[in-house]
DNA sequence: TTATAAATGTAGCCTAGGCTACATTTTTGT
DNA sequence: ACAAAAATGTAGCCTAGGCTACATTTATAA
């Protein structure tokens, strides 16, 4: 092979250090989907694609088009022109989305992260914490209260 | 209007919390690849596109097409069968990348998330830190220095 | 009730990022 | 030098997620 090693004669081996990014974008979507169709429900008592679409910033058949995906994955169910629900598994995800939310804004806030930048970043950062670190949190927390 | 409120009377409005994400992707794409391509060229010398493909677990094709729109973002440069180069401001966005790298991966150990989960999460989290968080944490890490 | 407004559905287009298959150019090894 | 292997380029396809434009249904108000 021509070069499987090169001029420092190290080796090059897929690093899953990148690869999880692009797997896990489409998996972001769901969860800020479902994150935002319970959090709807529970505000409002129902979620309306129109408002989907609004809190998301998209526009509506967008915001169709990722009702339709959640629902073809199990996580919704909606009958035309109404409201959209979550199916148990999709309020799973939503729990799960909503715990690891609050975790990770208490942790940045806990080591001194101002509170609307905190806000901003959780939302993108929760999406990335392994259950291991989020583990880790909770215990820093705990151990932070006393 | 039909509903720009509801039920409960609340007004929906964009949230500034989730529209990131979407916007946001299409830059972790770049940050990503010239963070890698930066750290072949430290570690071998140069960046070539097999191995810009290997690391990142994508086939060649792909990663031509990602250096093909570093080159037109102005970050990379290139020649025919040639290995891929930054520019300085593909090197001022890989530097950036890696400071932040070092950084979220620093406050993570420090508040006892094991190694490799950190290591594995610091990936996909430097991409959402804003200043301020970084400001932060690189006051927390000088806090917990001493 | 019935016209209008709002919400939802649908079609069709675009770009990004993934792939395979195949063509071409470099590199390697004999 | 030259054949084979490796690397790179290119074409073309797929899906996801974004949009606008337009059709249809539901809700509101006169």
């Amino acid at each position: 092979m021509a070069r499987s090693k090169n001029s420092e004669g190290k080796a090059i081996e897929p690093n899953q250090r990148f690869d999880c990014a692009r797997t896990a974008q489409s998996q972001v979507l769901l969860e800020d989907y479902t994150e935002m169709i319970d959090d709807l429900i529970r505000e409002h008592g129902e979620a309306r694609l129109t408002d989907i679409a609004k809190l998301m910033g998209v526009a509506h058949p967008t915001a169709a088009k990722a009702v339709a995906r959640l629902k073809r994955e199990g996580l919704a169910t909606s009958k035309p022109y109404r409201g959209v629900f979550l199916t148990p598994s999709g309020l799973e995800m939503a729990e799960r989305m909503r715990v690891r939310h609050r975790l990770v804004l208490d942790v940045l806030v806990a080591i001194g992260v101002p509170a609307d930048a905190a806000e901003l970043d959780a939302e993108g950062i929760e999406h990335h914490v392994s259950d291991k670190t989020l583990a880790a949190f909770e215990a820093f927390l705990k151990k932070s209260d006393r």
